[in-house]
RNA sequence: UGAGAAGCCCGGGCGGCCGCUCCGAACAAGCUGCGAGUCAGCGAAGUCGGGGAGGAAAGUCCGGACUCCACGGGUCAGGGUGGUUGUCAACGGCAACCGAGCGCGAGCUCAGGGACAGUGCCACAGAAAACAAACCGCCGGCGGCUCUCGGGUCGUCGGUAAGGGUGAAAUGGUGCGGUAAGAGCGCACCGCGGAUGUGGUGACACAUCCGGCAGGGCAAACCCCACCCGGAGAAAGAUCAAAUAGGGAAGGUGAUGGCGACGACCCGCGCCGAGCACCUUCCGGGUAGAUCGUUCGAGGCCGGCCGCGAGGUCGGUCCCAGAGAAAUGGCCGCCGCUGCGAAAGCGGGACAGAAUCCGGCUUACAGGGCUUCUCACGUC
RNA sequence: GGCCCCAUCGUCUAGCCAGGCCUAGGACACCAGGUUUUCAUCCUGGCGACAGGGGUUCAAAUCCCCUUGGGGUCA
């Protein structure tokens, strides 16, 4: 469906997916997609946040975000970098790589992030995360003769 | 005007763009069902309208609602509370009053009774610390020595709790009388104990009379007294049910035995599950996950009446967060508050985030507002 | 989210239930001195703590309350 500009008796109800939207197929759920996450994905660490990204074979990219209590003690605080995280996301998810369980975990205790520079490096950091995924899904479909690499 | 005391309330406002969640509409790609209809149900994306963190949501210190443990009663153990009277669903909360201490005052703080029901502890110091008691003193008798013949001094036997000293605490305090010196020994006042009367629902208060004191503290030490409390907790619990594993499962009857409410025991009850025998039925259990519980409630707001008050009652009105790796947000602009600065301007804006829900308590908190009251000074 | 524990020198602990002898004991560590040609061992001495705040009591590490930090457990 190719988006016609011109239908302006369409524009009261036009029927194309926003394009900053951020729902619920986005977002990271199930308990086991995490620890599929943790197990499997490769990871890249900035100086704000740490990446975890794992191809998942849809269309499109999710968000998972791990923010314990060792970032910050109070809960106000942590809130605050969960949002801006998910914020970041949604704002940059057309620079993303496509097709990736992304699992945002904050780089040091007492974070206090900036939204310009965590989504600047969200998206860097996904890139090099889903770089070093492919890397691995290249090495490791021949585990046997490929040999070598892992002493 | 200044310094205080008590109580209550607020916790920035408006707007723009982009988002999240729930509810309700109309539209609707599509899916399911059979009665096969242009029927019914479900319904993605997008559109519109509405709701969307707190006074503490926190700590989890109490009390309930709710759910399961099949149920009821009793004894002991264990735990909690402690002025009185109320209030409340209940409470360790709250209100009014009583008592003690502090403050010029408005007010604030604290808390049951029992230490002759019993057991226990009181270190150090001190003569003595709980069947009391004489270290230094003071006074008297007797004896020795001395003598300036008043006395002094040593020893001994007594009297004495006024003085010294120790201590947190030593048989009530002050004054007068009294005495060899003293002492409730006597008296006055205060304190204390008892009896009677009056007022009050009561805690208690007041008055009169009697008693010379009747003998310390610690029960937030064990304990005694009165009252209250079964245990777990929404990860409680109920329903549906992929994948995998795979055949028992449920019900009834009978006897025996065991069991229960998770501290022990007993009684009633005959519940529950296991083993055995027989009979009947064919599905049952259950992980990931999903749904319910889950938000209408001891509810909020307004008004009338009752009550000093906590609160009660009646009427009207409103629906006011329901997420689930967990929404309630992000970026800006203007105004208001406030700090610095001559100004332009540059900052600051607390404590803190629902997780089943209420009533309290406690703790954290920038700044601001309101009401009542007290004291001091000034003016009229 | 609920429930339950713990907190003493730098570290591991004793004392707490029955308050006073606690100016809080011990071991390892650290520092200084001695022994030894030197190091190690050994000997002597020193440094060093009751998580914080209230209350009860004449007196609190100990009893009671609140706060703050740790930890365990439950699907």
């Amino acid at each position: 469906m190719l988006e016609v500009p011109f239908a302006p008796n369409n524009l009261g109800r036009h029927h194309v997916p926003r394009p900053l939207a951020f729902d619920r197929k986005k977002r990271l759920v199930a308990k086991g997609d995490f620890d599929r996450a943790f197990r499997h994905g490769s990871r890249a660490r900035g100086s704000i946040l740490l990446v975890v990204a794992r191809p998942n074979g849809l269309a499109h990219t999710r968000l998972g975000l791990s923010v314990g209590k060792v970032i910050w003690k109070r809960a106000v605080k942590r809130n605050r970098v969960r949002r801006i995280f998910r914020e970041a996301f949604r704002l940059c998810y057309g620079e993303l790589p496509v097709g990736f369980d992304l699992v945002l975990i904050p780089a040091a205790p007492k974070l206090e992030p900036v939204l310009s520079a965590t989504c600047a490096e969200l998206v860097a950091m996904a890139h090099k995360a889903a770089r070093r995924a492919a890397e691995k899904a290249a090495a490791a479909p021949p585990p046997r003769d490929a040999g070598g690499d892992r002493p």
